[in-house]
DNA sequence: CTTCGATTTGACCAACTGGTCAAACTCACG
DNA sequence: CGTGAGTTTGACCAGTTGGTCAAATCGAAG
């Protein structure tokens, strides 16, 4: 198919059509669950033509992968060691807790996939992210030294972040059907907030 | 084979055996991603063997679901609306957050279900798991409402304290590949009762 | 040690799945 | 409007998978 040349029209057209049904599918029913003619379909291609595009199955999904770890991890990016830390810290809650509600299904592939042993991304995981957190906990370690936070294990408020705002993309049938008709994200910002809040502001 | 008897010895052996098989498979793969071929062979069974003690993958799974929920709710159901309210809390917290230690499969059985929709779930959730949690959040609402521990959405409390405790089963891939050396299970019962300590103690 | 129900298995099947390929079709450009 | 690269597809294939079945084997009660 497409040499090295730029893509054409199409090609953009349909790459992006698949990576977007690739995602529907892959964060609904995982990699193995997927098949590749779901994905033809959901794109509205044939399953042949969706081969033309990308070598196999796993490609695709190797692309997906690596294509949103970016996005995923920018809200930490950004996470400034100049700012003042609580407001950081709420501010990166935040927007780690609209990532949910916006992008469920992002959430849900990542779910998916770190649930059954990260097959396809413990790469990643040991040197990408590994790197962020290891920058970010220095960070939040210095916050601490310097009595403008709580005490407190910086990876395991790290990991207490990361699950508290991820549960309601990943748990979201359970979640909306404890929760009734009451959407979870009305009350989720201030809950969350405030556990922070009470968590991280320093003992006087 | 087995009519309405009681079971033999081998039915007993074997079935269990098939069950412990399916939990391993099923919680590493998901529903989709496990192959009876393969719970078979972790069994010690030929194929058709298995199929003689349990009709269909199906009906392993669900047997597998339905048995091991009230093991899973357990803890939630032992909150004592009786006992100290702090005390009840962060003992509710420990022991989910063992289970999270002790029956890491489990979780992440009901953790790929529950990501993927839970299909074959969704029943189970609406009433069983409902009902409970109906009942201890009035428990919560009663224990705020006397000023024994801060006000929260009751609702959302329970979410985070499944969250954060599971988080360490079900992202345990994630959880391991950031700490390194470190077990992640020296920390986390100090973290979290303090999380919750200082989150739950009312304000004077 | 016989007998009959309980258990086990090899052979088999139909459906599904990831992937291939040659032929047909479409489109941009000269 | 003709042409060659880019795109699409029907037919096909081999491997996998859930499940069946008749025949063989085992085991416990008499």
């Amino acid at each position: 198919m497409a040499q090295d040349r730029a893509p054409t029209r199409i090609q953009k057209k349909n790459r992006a059509a698949i990576l977007e049904a690739a995602l529907e599918v892959f964060s609904q029913h995982g990699f193995r669950g997927a098949t590749v003619d779901q994905i033809a379909t959901a794109a509205g291609l044939s399953k042949p033509n969706l081969l033309y595009y990308f070598p196999s199955k796993e490609a695709i999904f190797k692309e997906l992968l690596s294509g949103l770890l970016d996005t995923w991890l920018a809200p930490l990016h950004s996470l400034d060691p100049q700012g003042d830390p609580m407001e950081e810290i709420l501010g990166y809650v935040g927007r780690k807790l609209q990532m949910s509600r916006d992008y469920p299904r992002e959430s849900r592939l990542f779910a998916n996939e770190i649930v059954q042993g990260a097959p396809r991304m413990i790469d990643s995981l040991s040197t990408d992210l590994k790197n962020l957190v290891d920058e970010k906990v220095q960070v939040l370690e210095g916050w601490m030294a310097e009595g403008l936070i709580a005490q407190t294990h910086p990876r395991h408020l790290l990991f207490s972040i990361w699950s508290l705002t991820q549960h309601y993309a990943d748990f979201d049938v359970q979640v909306r059907t404890l929760m009734g008709d009451e959407d979870p994200f009305t009350a989720a910002p201030a809950f969350l907030d405030t556990l922070y809040r009470r968590m991280l502001t320093p003992e006087r």
